[in-house]
DNA sequence: TGTACATCAGTGAACGCGCGTTCACTGATGTAC
DNA sequence: TGTACATCAGTGAACGCGCGTTCACTGATGTAC
C-alpha cells in the first residue's frame, strides 16, 4: 500500500487537516492524539510526520483552516443578508443556536480553542494563527457597524465577539443544566436587540444615521 | 517525618487545595500534575490519596474553592460600593484589568476553567461545582440590576457575565498582540457605559426607575 | 511506448518519557490503661 | 501523670499505561533513458 499517488497524498493531507480541525475544536488540543487524527483520516499514525513537523505544527495549521472555514460561513451570511444589521443578527443567532451549545460539537475556533491558545503561550505556532483569525472576525463584524464612527464600530465588534463567544462557552460548560439555554437565550436577545436604542451619548443622534457606514 | 498532627494534616489539606485552585486556573486541569500540586503545598506526591480520591475529585473541590474565593471578592466590592450600579462597574473593571489579561495569571474560574469543564462532560465531578459557581455569579450580578424587572435583570446578568469572561479569555489568548488591550478596553467601556441610556423598549421609562430594584 | 530504477507516502513496531495511582514502609501522634 | 501501643499522614520507589516521535521497511509511483 505504500507510495501513493501525488494526488492521493494531497487528498490525505487535506483529510488529516480537516479531521484535526474538527477534533481539536471538539475536544481540545490535548485530548486528541496524533493517532486519532490519522485514523479519522483513514491512515495509520506513522505517516503523520511526512505531512507535519509536529503535533504543534498541525494544531497551528488546523486552527488556520478552522478560521478560514468560519470566515467563509460568515461571508456567506453577510452576502445573503439584506442589511448589515440583519447580517450581525443572523451571525449572532447562528453562533448561539442550541446545537452549538452541545460541548461535544465542534463550533467556532475562537471559542473552542481560546484557553488552549492562551495556555500554549505566544511562542506556540498556534498563537499567530489564532490571533490572525480573531482579528479577521473583528474586522468582519466591525465592517457591519453603522454608527458612522469607525472606532466605535470596532469597539462594538470587539464587545460583540466577546459576548458571543463568552455566552457560547458558558452555555457549553453548563450543558445539562437550565443555565445552558438561559445564557444562550439572554445573549442572543442582547445581541439581536434593536441596537438603535443604544445611543452613543447625548451627542449627535442624527450624525450617525447621516454618515451611516455599511449599507 | 510521617504521621503529622491532626492540625498539621488539616493545614496541609488546605495548602493542597489552594495550590490546586491556583495552578488549575493558571494552566488548566491537564497541564498540572498531582506531583506539582503536592510540591507546591510542600509535600511529596505519594500522600495525595489520603486527601483526595483522585485528581478529578481534587479538580472539583478546587473549583468550588476558587468560586467561593471569587464570590467573597465580589461580595466585598458590592458592600463597599455606593450603589448597585457602581458595584457592577467596579466588578467589571477589576475583572478586566490588565493584570488579569496575562494568561499565566490565575483569574476567575468561570473563564479559566470553562473549556475544561465543557470537555470534561456532565458526569465529571467538576461539572456540578462549576455550574453552581456560575449560577451564584449570575445571581449576584442579577441582584445588582435595577431595571425593575427581575427577569430582565437576570438576562442582563447573563449577558454581562458572558461579555466579561468572553473578553477576558479573548484578551488572554491574544496576549502579546495589540488586540489584547483593545478587546479588554472595549468590553470595559461597554460594561461601564451609562446603562440608563439603554432603554428596555419604547415602553415605560419611568416605570423602571419608579420600581427601581436594588438601591 | 516500453523498461529499469530511484523516490517516497504510508505501515507498524519500538523507544522514551511523563503521569496517575498503588504500596510497603516509617515514625510521630494520640489514645487506652 | 506516665507508659505501651495502635493509628495513620506522609515518603519514595514502582507499576501501567498512553502518547509523541522515530525508524526500518514496503512497494506503487513517477521519471530517466
Amino acid at each position: 500500500m505504500p507510495r501513493v499517488s501525488k494526488a492521493q497524498a494531497e487528498a490525505n493531507h487535506l483529510a488529516i487537516e480537516e479531521a484535526a480541525s474538527r477534533l481539536f475544536r471538539e475536544r481540545g488540543l490535548q485530548d486528541v492524539t496524533v493517532a486519532e487524527v490519522m485514523a479519522e483520516a483513514g491512515l495509520t499514525h506513522g505517516g503523520f510526520y511526512t505531512h507535519y513537523a509536529s503535533k504543534d505544527a498541525l494544531a497551528a495549521s488546523a486552527c488556520g483552516s478552522a478560521f478560514a472555514f468560519a470566515a467563509d460561513k460568515w461571508r456567506r451570511r453577510i452576502d445573503t443578508a439584506a442589511t448589515p444589521r440583519e447580517a450581525r443578527r443572523t451571525i449572532a443567532e447562528r453562533y448561539l443556536r442550541a446545537a452549538n451549545c452541545d460541548p461535544s460539537v465542534a463550533s467556532c475556533p475562537t471559542a473552542t480553542l481560546v484557553t488552549d491558545v492562551a495556555r500554549a503561550g505566544e511562542e506556540h505556532p498556534i498563537h499567530a494563527a489564532y490571533v490572525k483569525g480573531v482579528r479577521k472576525q473583528i474586522e468582519m463584524l466591525s465592517a457591519l457597524g453603522n454608527s458612522g464612527d469607525a472606532a466605535r464600530d470596532r469597539a462594538d465588534a470587539c464587545a460583540r465577539l466577546a459576548t458571543m463567544m463568552g455566552a457560547l462557552l458558558l452555555a457549553r460548560a453548563c450543558h445539562g443544566d437550565p443555565l445552558c439555554d438561559e445564557i444562550a437565550a439572554a445573549a442572543r436577545a442582547r445581541l439581536t436587540a434593536d441596537e438603535t436604542t443604544r445611543r452613543p451619548a447625548p451627542k449627535t443622534a442624527t450624525h450617525a444615521s447621516a454618515k451611516g457606514g455599511a449599507r
